[in-house]
DNA sequence: GATCTTGTGGACTACTTTTGACCAAAAGAA
DNA sequence: TTCTTTTGGTCAAAAGTAGTCCACAAGATC
C-alpha cells in the first residue's frame, strides 16, 4: 500500500516536490537564483509566488505548469472564502456567472 | 410575463437597484455621503466597494446585506478565473480543499 | 443656441499592502 | 561543538488601490 500525502496548499505541494527530490532549500534556491529565505516563505505560504516563480518551479521539478498554477489559484479562492466567512454557495454563484459570461460574451 | 434581467456583476446589480428606484447617481451618492464619481465607478466595477459601502447599499436599497456580499465575493472569484485564463476545474479543487480543511482543522 | 442635468473618465495624491533582500537566530545532524 | 538547514524579523522599495477633483460629452428642455 502506498501512502499518498494529502496536499492542501501550493506551498506544501512545493515542499513535497523538493523533499521528494531530497534537496535543501539552499540548493533549490541557488539553482533558481532565489533568496533561500524567500523560497522558504513561499513554501510556508508567507509569500506568494509570481507567475515567473511558478514557471521556474514547474521546469525545475518537471511537473506541469498548469498543475501548479491551479494549485496556486485555488489557494487564493480558498483563502478568500475562509477569510470572508461566507459559505461554499458562492462557488456555485461564481460558476454560473462564468458560464453566463462565456455564453454571452465570447 | 415578467422580464427578469440577468445580473452578472455586483456593479450591475447596484445600478439596477438604483434604476428600479428611479434615482440618479448624484442622489444616491448624496444620501450616502459618497463622491458621485466613486459611486459611478463602483457601478462600473472600476472600484471595489468596501464592506462599509456594501452595508450602506443594503440598508439604503432595503436588500439583504449577505446577498450583496455574496455577489461581490463571487465577482472576485470570477474575475480571477477569467483573468488567469484557467478553467472551471479550479472551483472543484477549491471546494475539496475547503472541505478538507474544515474536517481536519476545525 | 443656451442652459441644465446626468453619467463618464482622466489625473492626481495619499494610503495600504506586498515583495524581496539581508541578516540573525533557532533547530537539527554529525 | 561545529556545520548545515530552516525560520523569522526588519525594512526599503515597489506595486496596487481608493477616493477626490475637475472637466467633458450626451441628452433633454427652454
Amino acid at each position: 500500500m502506498t501512502v499518498v500525502k494529502k496536499i492542501a496548499t501550493f506551498g506544501e505541494h512545493l515542499r513535497t516536490l523538493r523533499e521528494m527530490n531530497s534537496l535543501t532549500l539552499r540548493e533549490v534556491a541557488a539553482s533558481l537564483a532565489l533568496d533561500t529565505s524567500l523560497l522558504a516563505k513561499i513554501e510556508r505560504n508567507e509569500r506568494q509566488p509570481t507567475r515567473q516563480h511558478i514557471k521556474q518551479f514547474a521546469d525545475f521539478f518537471k511537473v506541469e505548469e498548469k498543475e501548479l498554477v491551479d494549485e496556486f489559484l485555488s489557494d487564493q479562492i480558498v483563502y478568500k472564502i475562509l477569510n470572508e466567512e461566507t459559505d461554499l454557495n458562492i462557488l456555485k454563484v461564481a460558476e454560473s456567472k462564468i458560464k453566463y459570461l462565456k455564453t454571452h460574451n465570447g
